[in-house]
DNA sequence: ATTCTGACGTGGG
DNA sequence: CCCCACGCCAGAA
C-alpha cells in the first residue's frame, strides 16, 4: 500500500526498497517516479539516510541512475556497499556496476 | 524566515 | 562521454 501523505514519503520509500528482491537494483528516481515524484530523487536519498536505524531496508541495492555507488560512504565502511552488492552476484568496477542495466529493478515495470 | 547542502535527474553544450 | 546549470524537497544552522 503506498500512502500519499507526503508525510509518509519516507515509509512509502522504505516499502519500495524493501521489495527489491535480491540480487537486483533500482534508481532514487525510480522509486522517487512510482511515489509519484519523480523530480523528488534528492529526498529519496535522505530517506535511506533516514532509514540508516531500520535494519530491513536494504539500502545498498539503490544507486544513481548510472549505477555508480554514490551512497557508499554513508555505509559503515567504504567497502560494505560494494561487498554487500558482490555477495549478490553483482560485479562492481571503480564503484560503478557492470552491466547496471542486466541487474536494474524498475518498481514502475515490476510493481503495478 | 532565509540560506545552504545533498545517497538525484534531466537537458544543453 | 564529460561538464555545467537548474529544479526538486527535506533538514540543519
Amino acid at each position: 500500500m503506498i500512502s500519499k501523505n507526503k508525510s509518509d514519503f519516507f515509509e512509502n520509500v522504505y516499502q519500495v526498497v524493501k521489495k527489491i528482491p535480491f540480487g537486483k537494483v533500482t534508481t532514487y528516481g525510480a522509486i522517487a517516479k512510482y511515489l509519484g515524484s519523480a523530480k523528488s530523487a534528492r529526498v529519496v536519498g535522505w530517506a535511506m539516510n533516514a532509514s540508516h536505524l531500520s535494519n530491513d531496508i536494504p539500502a545498498h541495492r539503490v544507486v544513481n541512475r548510472t549505477g555508480l555507488l554514490t551512497g557508499k560512504k554513508h555505509f559503515f565502511g567504504v567497502n560494505l556497499m560494494k561487498q554487500l552488492l558482490e555477495s549478490e552476484g553483482l560485479v562492481i568496477k571503480n564503484d560503478q556496476i557492470h552491466d547496471f542495466k542486466l541487474f536494474f529493478w524498475d518498481p514502475n515495470k515490476e510493481l503495478e
